[in-house]
DNA sequence: ACAAGAACGTTGATTGGTCAACTAATCTGC
DNA sequence: GCAGATTAGTTGACCAATCAACGTTCTTGT
């Protein structure tokens, strides 16, 4: 029994390792507290606001963006990106306008401390992914990639459940 | 500026879908969303609930066993899991009870509710991992997992943060 | 034996994520 | 042009996840 409790306790043991969604659940939530932390020491942000203020810099090529272009680009909720883009305006990162054509949309920009902001981070958010992707070989990524696509069209099936 | 537009719409052009960690999140919350409604449909349950319930059941080797070992086990935090407990206990499907030998630690076990819950909820989501499995090939899922290995490793790492 | 420290579990607080209802504005077909 | 359907965004409600603080109980070192 003892033995048991240190199978389990080691954590290599138990059956519920060899659920892929359990791994998968525990790195993601692993790299996702990685993100929040490097993004609280170098800019002060939430991983959320900060990917707002992504979003936002990157979609920026010409002129203010959409926040329903965002939102659906990045399969975001809409109500946590309204709440959350309320804070960003508070705050004086990002800029919204009123659409003259059309009432409904905003149009989102970054202020210049948004854009610093935004300099400043994204190259660092990006060494970070190039350092994640540098710990796998080429296969391994190239699998992962076809393994997460053909495991997001399974999650969209319905027959698993009876 | 249309065409731009279109291209971040449809989702494929930006630059956040070349990050690793944002389709990992997308495809652990679809899986995470999945679940759900299974064992919603299944068992009346929330995912949370049943992983407690998949614990113990699977832990339940040899008598009862102890929630520290769980949580450690699983990596659950120990509040939400003290919290759902609770609840467990308070529907009849989890009984706890208090080491005579440990006044700290509660040994859990399933009620036969929670047994018979458990032993029609089990094979359901063992089919589920199977078919999820069964999508991918046998390369690509050792790929993945290996890669889900140094991935991991590598959240723990604090160099990425200048 | 006893003080310091660790482990177990509870609770509170904060944030993230999801779903649904709702208002206001625009588009569509007739 | 006008009624009905769509779309944009806000708000409320709820659950999951993480962190910190705390009381209680055991363990350890001296």
């Amino acid at each position: 029994m003892k033995d048991d409790l240190n199978r389990e306790a080691d954590g290599s043991g138990l059956d519920l390792h060899q659920f892929l969604t359990f791994r998968l659940a525990r790195v993601q939530a692993k790299l996702n507290a990685q993100a929040t932390r490097i993004l609280r020491e170098v800019a002060g942000l939430s991983l959320t606001q900060w990917r707002i203020i992504a979003l936002i810099g990157n979609a920026s090529g010409d002129g203010p963006t959409r926040s329903a272009d965002l939102t659906r680009a990045a399969e975001f909720d809409k109500g946590q990106f309204s709440r959350k883009l309320k804070t960003l305006v508070e705050t004086g990162l990002v800029v919204a306008q009123v659409d003259e054509r059309d009432n409904r949309v905003q149009l989102l920009s970054l202020s210049d401390a948004g854009q610093a902001l935004f300099d400043r981070t994204w190259p660092t958010m990006q060494a970070r992914q190039a350092a994640l992707r540098a710990t796998i070989t080429a296969e391994e990524r190239d699998a992962l990639i076809s393994a997460l696509d053909k495991l997001e069209a399974a999650s969209e099936r319905t027959e698993f459940a009876p």
